[in-house]
DNA sequence: TGCAAATAGTTCGTATTAGTACTATATTAG
DNA sequence: CTAATATAGTACTAATACGAACTATTTGCA
């Protein structure tokens, strides 16, 4: 069974996905991981790097360089950890919660300039192959 | 309609994908982008710059590093483009055509391991999702 | 209790990655 | 034929990205 087409195709959606979104949020002012930190961090209540880096699927070498590159831009805090000396929580400053609820809706929107030509089938055929997928390379 | 989810696993998937080759890569002394371009040039007559990116979805700019590193490593070899002095083809030596050789079937091996897992309809039903989201993004 | 093992984050080295500006060459319109 | 434009590849910058080594805690177990 031949299985590079389903590969090729995969790393071009992804590459299709990211540069339709990047100059987006570039615009903005942020990168794709930065914005995805930020969309992660929007509405909830503070969380270490090791929560946030799950969420984000970023790994925590290069979580440390963008929570840096965040905090000089003012958009995120972060405080001691009361139950875990070694952790850190990391959250929203005013500045970064504004930004976020400015950022957040507009990217839905212009992603869904994108998605609405996918009908609800085809949606939830690709979630379902999607799933397949990754779990065929897990374990 | 909400794609978030479908955004989530085609991040996902990808990432499962990197992390499930490249340490099998690795283990051969390459990186994933090198494999990709070793992979790309076996078998074929010589390639310009632009056609092996565009074969191997690399950028030019980041190509210039790759095949930087390739050279510095034996692999492959740069001749003169006579009918276009702007340009340059790219090969494989003799030492990156026997590396191809080895490291090649052996990677489709370890990719078919996972790949085994999904039937014939899964594949076929993957590669068609996969072509109408990266199109979704297109245009 | 006390120490080995696990965990949270940082640091470091190497390699992409995108994007822009730049050089050299080719093509094409007038 | 020549000037404007397009193209191929390089140089450079900023930001990921991963893995390994490292420090500071915390946990688990004997």
């Amino acid at each position: 069974m031949n299985f590079l087409p389903v590969l090729r195709n995969l790393v071009s959606a992804y590459q299709a996905f990211e540069r339709y979104s990047a100059p987006h949020i570039a615009a903005m002012g942020l990168t794709m991981t930065q914005f995805d930190v930020i969309a992660t961090l929007g509405n909830q209540l503070p969380m270490s790097c090791k929560e946030l880096g799950e969420k984000t699927l970023v790994t925590k070498g290069t979580l440390t360089g963008v929570l840096e590159r965040l905090e000089a831009k003012g958009l995120i805090f972060r405080q001691i950890n009361s139950e875990d000396a070694r952790s850190q929580l990391i959250g929203l400053t005013a500045s970064g919660q504004s930004l976020f609820e400015k950022v957040f809706p507009e990217h839905l929107e212009h992603l869904n300039g994108a998605f609405k030509k996918l009908s609800s089938n085809e949606l939830k055929q690709l979630e379902e192959s999607l799933r397949l997928l990754r779990d065929a390379f897990k374990s």
